[in-house]
DNA sequence: CGACGCATTGATTGGATTCAACTAAGGTGG
DNA sequence: CCACCTTAGTTGAATCCAATCAATGCGTCG
């Protein structure tokens, strides 16, 4: 089931019926792969698909002038690229694979009439947008007003969590198939200081960083290091747990 | 008329007919004063009513554990302070006055029942919230990927094309009624190197900025200077100028 | 006037960048 | 199976941008 990670998803914030899981997943049955560093879309781009990513990761980001990028999103199973585009007209950033993904390709007129004669999935899906639309403002705050070590803290705090609401965390252990490159262009620090900080939160026993795999090893003492409170990705529901 | 300022810019985004500019208009006939730095929504609030900045300045902002803030929206007329809180349950931040503000208070019901009756203008009160988001993502760009001189520049350039928007921007002049520790605040800043880095655009000529009254004298070599493109604010349409 | 908020200035410190080299791991092909 | 290449991660030294600490000016307002 593709749509299953979206699914899940949604289901922490309302309560979804059978008929409603099924259209999710018929609306999902459009899956192309696309290969490991691939771009989804491009700024300037016009899509009249939506894409949902259902496996892999991906990064939305920000070109700068100087050829640097910033990451404003890590997206994972369950994540849309771009719900909103046909009302926004162009994309005004890119989307770029991290892993092989799964992605589903789904018609704009086909979420078009979703939105207006499910009235309940709808909600669910703006509930998405708007915790999407939290979490660039916990980042804003993350990069203008803590210091790497707390920073870096606070982003995997956020990406446990949020794995954890789509079911791919299992004690303290999870898949960040991201480079120490790509975390340092989400934090808005260099690479060579994203790993030194990551150095020392090994050092500190609080996290273990290898190949793509993140382990917290005492999620109390990292949330307490990055002062994350994470009330903020409106979870507070259903099947999610605060830890 | 106290929807005066939300009308403009939804009409850069849509044709409004006469009905919906009046529909827009009544919603916002219930008008209270706020005087300046008075809290509208605090943290955890669960507001029933939603809240339009009619006049005036506001900020919305995240406070940190050691009381520093993280301003992550400013506020001018036309915007809406919480269109959404209802989904998301309850606030995760706060917004206050920078100024007096005349702020319409709207029925949660009303703003269902308009939703649900007024697709265009639905639609356009949609955007005006995706607009919010492109902007929170250039804020992360902004101040991840920034040095200060820009940051402050690319700051000032957006402010003033927002301002363009609802008609309140004549000849490169435009009421920024903030200090420099709320710039500062927004910008991931000290107030102390905020001060420099504007002495140094007003050296160069770039800006004025007395009393809140800020002046841009050569916008193109600021935007230069910012590195801005204008198009994540997607004004692209209608009465919108890109200058 | 005195107090306060805001802006300004100087001296010093420090966190993060920069530059550069080097190691380790993986993949590929001869 | 090893030589070669690439990508990712690590380390060190020097530098710099912005923070910090501290003091002062200045205008407004009670």
């Amino acid at each position: 089931m593709t749509g299953t990670a979206l699914v899940t998803k949604l289901q922490t914030f309302a309560d979804l019926s059978d008929s409603e899981i099924t259209r999710l997943n018929h609306l999902c049955r459009n899956v192309r792969t696309v290969a490991k560093h691939q771009t989804i879309i491009s700024q300037g781009d016009r899509p009249d698909h939506i894409h949902l990513i259902s496996s892999g990761w991906a990064a939305r980001y920000i070109t700068m002038r100087d050829g640097s990028r910033q990451i404003v999103a890590f997206l994972v199973p369950g994540d849309f690229c771009d719900l909103h585009v046909s009302l926004l007209g162009e994309m005004d950033h890119t989307i770029e694979t991290l892993t092989a993904c799964h992605v589903c390709f789904i018609p704009g007129a086909e979420m078009d009439s979703l939105t207006s004669e499910e009235s309940n999935l709808t909600k669910a899906l703006w509930w998405g947008t708007l915790v999407d639309e939290a979490v660039l403002r916990s980042w804003v705050a993350n990069v203008g007003r803590r210091d790497a070590h707390e920073r870096i803290a606070h982003l995997l705090c956020e990406m446990h969590l949020r794995l954890k609401l789509v079911g791919l965390v299992s004690d303290g252990r999870l898949d960040l198939p991201v480079t120490q490159v790509d975390l340092a262009d989400a934090l808005g620090l260099t690479a060579v200081h994203t790993n030194r900080m990551l150095q020392r939160l090994r050092a500190e026993h609080l996290i273990t960083f290898n190949r793509g795999i993140l382990t917290l090893l005492d999620i109390d003492r990292l949330r307490e290091v990055a002062g994350f409170d994470g009330r903020y990705l409106h979870v507070q529901r259903r099947r999610a747990s605060s830890g």
